[in-house]
DNA sequence: ACATTACCACCTAGGTGGAAAGCT
DNA sequence: AGCTTTCCACCTAGGTGGTAATGT
């Protein structure tokens, strides 16, 4: 997935143990098409049926909140498929729908049973983080040049697809519309988890930059 | 560090927490230089002043005894150097010195203060395996034809060096002195763990294979 | 004389979008 | 017509020994 989900968290007990996981929940119940002459993604009849849920856990768990903590946690490992049979442990997805992702911090003590396969488990102990600036839908070839501009400028990985002497004032309209330039880091807010025992702490969520429209992501 | 040492173990306490270490020891006090004419190492004076020793440990570290003894351990991101100011936390060695890698196992509990520049502490909880077979003379370059064929033969990353059309007789021969056609995994086994609080285990160690000459490890 | 370094071509391994073919 | 798959060139990143230059 590009660009990468990277969160930064504070507020944990440096001493426990947690687990980081993501998952990506649909938004809606639709099956979108993209219309070229308005540049708008349009409902386009409802949702294929579910596919089983998968979960990412985050490669550096288990951890203590202070390693979390002192680090900028990426995702940039989690793959998506639209492979309903898929068995490298990637999250599958229908295309041509709206998904959004959520984070999860699970205290270790809490997770009986965290599993790739399993649903995150929800309660004390679990905090789940979304931001709406992040909703996205998914494609398998691009419907719009301006994403794929994007993606070439901002991934090393297609370099080779980089066209250095194009029209830079092109490129820049489009960064005001699409203010990830750089991915941004978005802040996960715990209350000190000493006091979580007396007093369920209400996690307060900041974001830095916004992403105006979607990105789209392209299955592989 | 190729060929990587890899290690089985077993007998560990499952439930147990465990780092796994290496760290490389002077075999004696001299100093080599490998001469031609009758193919062997002879000593060419005193070893030069030892370097601030360093400590591998295992990437997979901190992990419980299931999962050590569930997988084959390998060594193949073990990085050597003769720069004794690395500041890559690379292993540092003396060229045309002989060494012996050692493979330790400590118990979680009883490491207090496990670091890549301080020694592998000792005492009970601590136990380390070595293997006469793998002790090698280091080099920064190859003195023997035969030792960078094998090299070039084993290692997936030195297959633009590899003669496909040559003479494969001539190899076989290699194969029957260098014993490590596939390099071995070698077996560290420990008494049960729950044992180990009465009666101080004898750790038993068994060796599949051996170099019946030391292979040579390239400074980089 | 011999050991070491710096740079190189050549690999492994894997992440990109493009283009053409295939599917529905 | 629109979406998906397959294969590809082109990258990043990094592990090989060879070779020529450079120490010592």
């Amino acid at each position: 997935m590009f660009p990468a989900m990277r969160v930064k968290i504070v507020g944990l007990d440096p001493h426990q143990q947690y687990y980081i996981a993501m998952d990506i929940v649909p938004v809606d119940n639709k099956r979108y098409r993209y219309v070229y002459h308005s540049s708008k993604w349009m409902v386009a009849g409802n949702a294929d049926s579910p596919v089983p849920p998968r979960v990412y856990i985050h490669p550096d768990s288990l951890a203590s909140g202070d390693t979390w903590m002192r680090q900028v946690v990426s995702f940039d490992k989690l793959k998506l498929t639209n492979n309903e049979l898929d068995d490298q442990g990637h999250i599958i997805l229908h295309s041509m729908h709206k998904y959004q992702p959520r984070v999860h911090v699970i205290r270790k003590d809490f997770s009986s049973d965290l599993s790739p396969t399993k649903p995150v488990p929800s309660g004390e102990g679990v905090k789940t983080f979304s931001f709406p600036e992040t909703v996205f839908t998914t494609v398998t070839a691009y419907q719009n040049q301006q994403i794929t501009r994007l993606k070439i400028d901002r991934n090393p990985f297609a370099k080779g697809f980089r066209d250095s002497g194009r029209n830079r004032t092109g490129l820049e309209a489009i960064m005001e519309t699409y203010a990830f330039w750089r991915p941004p880091v978005r802040t996960l807010t715990f209350e000190d988890f000493t006091n979580m025992q007396k007093q369920q702490a209400q996690p307060s969520v900041s974001t830095h930059g916004s992403y105006h429209r979607p990105p789209m992501l392209k299955a592989s």
